[in-house]
DNA sequence: TATTGTTATACTCTATAACTATA
DNA sequence: TATAGTTATAGAGTATAACAATA
């Protein structure tokens, strides 16, 4: 046990009322200046909000990135899927399992190369990729308008070079 | 068994080499202009990188950015830090139990509201906050020199403004 | 020797629901 | 009735390490 509480407290000194924080307003302290928070809490609400749209059922994010490399790539390799999204190739395999599963993408053995797979979609695959890029879309265009159509070139381009030069 | 591979492939045929994509020159399709695609990616590098600089053993951004709010709210409860951080505060008890396991918090009843608790930091958590606010203010300095000077305020505005419109 | 993919395993983060105790 | 906090539990996502097949 690394924490006992629930009968009696681990304290059981009382706090006196006197510094407690008003009602809802939290500061924030050098968070309010960091680019990283407000990087994090945006794109939590950007993944909840897409959850949200899609219906929150089953495809996150993460998965309809995956199916559209897999459509722009078709063929790729399980391999190069993982380096395209930044994931190990641990965590690539039951990822695709599970799309396999729901018929929406196939793996083949390449004649090239027989330890990979070239991973294509069905075409089940495509039509709920379809569905799923107009949610993607409406999303994105909701994004862009909390943006600003003027700023969101730029807001991009900010946006990339983190990953770039810190990836 | 929902997938049956590693001895025979489930798929016997052969695909053609032909239209393999080429090294790691993947296509991105629509993605490649989606905010929240780019959101996420730059968060993960943000991550990442703020891991590797604290020296990846313990603290996440999430955990520092918890000892922040409770040093800038001594006093606060677990349900307001929940609130403030948009954790449910069934997450908030056993990242509060390990905080308080490594002497870097303490939980006090309070006197008006009996329910809860107030959390403060101890000397030894104000001592390792300052040490990871270092780590910290150094790592958002980098996100600023990437950013750029000029830049930093409207991006922080516009991350801002999403966070608050789809929060 | 190195790489592709799978598996076993483990760890973290998260939430829901049920509970106690207070309000 | 409603809220603060804990617990049990479950699910998703991630990685490391070991392995078989192939390069």
């Amino acid at each position: 046990m690394t924490s006992r509480r629930g009968g009696e407290p681990h304290s059981p000194r009382m706090a006196a009322d006197v510094e407690e924080p008003a009602g809802e307003a939290v500061r924030l302290g050098p968070l309010a200046d960091y680019i990283g928070y407000h990087l994090r809490l945006a794109q939590e609400a950007s993944f909840r909000a897409f959850a949200q749209r899609v219906g929150d059922e089953d495809l996150k994010p993460q998965r309809f990135a995956m199916l559209t490399l897999i459509r722009e790539n078709p063929g790729l390799t399980q391999a190069a899927l993982g380096r395209a999204s930044g994931r190990d190739k641990s965590t690539v395999t039951p990822a695709l399992d599970d799309l396999e599963r729901r018929g929406l993408i196939t793996r083949e053995r390449t004649a090239r190369d027989r330890r990979s797979y070239a991973v294509r979609l069905t075409p089940e695959g495509e039509a709920v990729l379809a569905e799923l890029t107009r949610h993607a879309a409406a999303h994105d265009r909701a994004l862009d308008e909390i943006v600003g159509r003027e700023n969101k070139a730029e807001f991009l381009n900010l946006l990339r070079r983190i990953a770039a030069a810190l990836g």
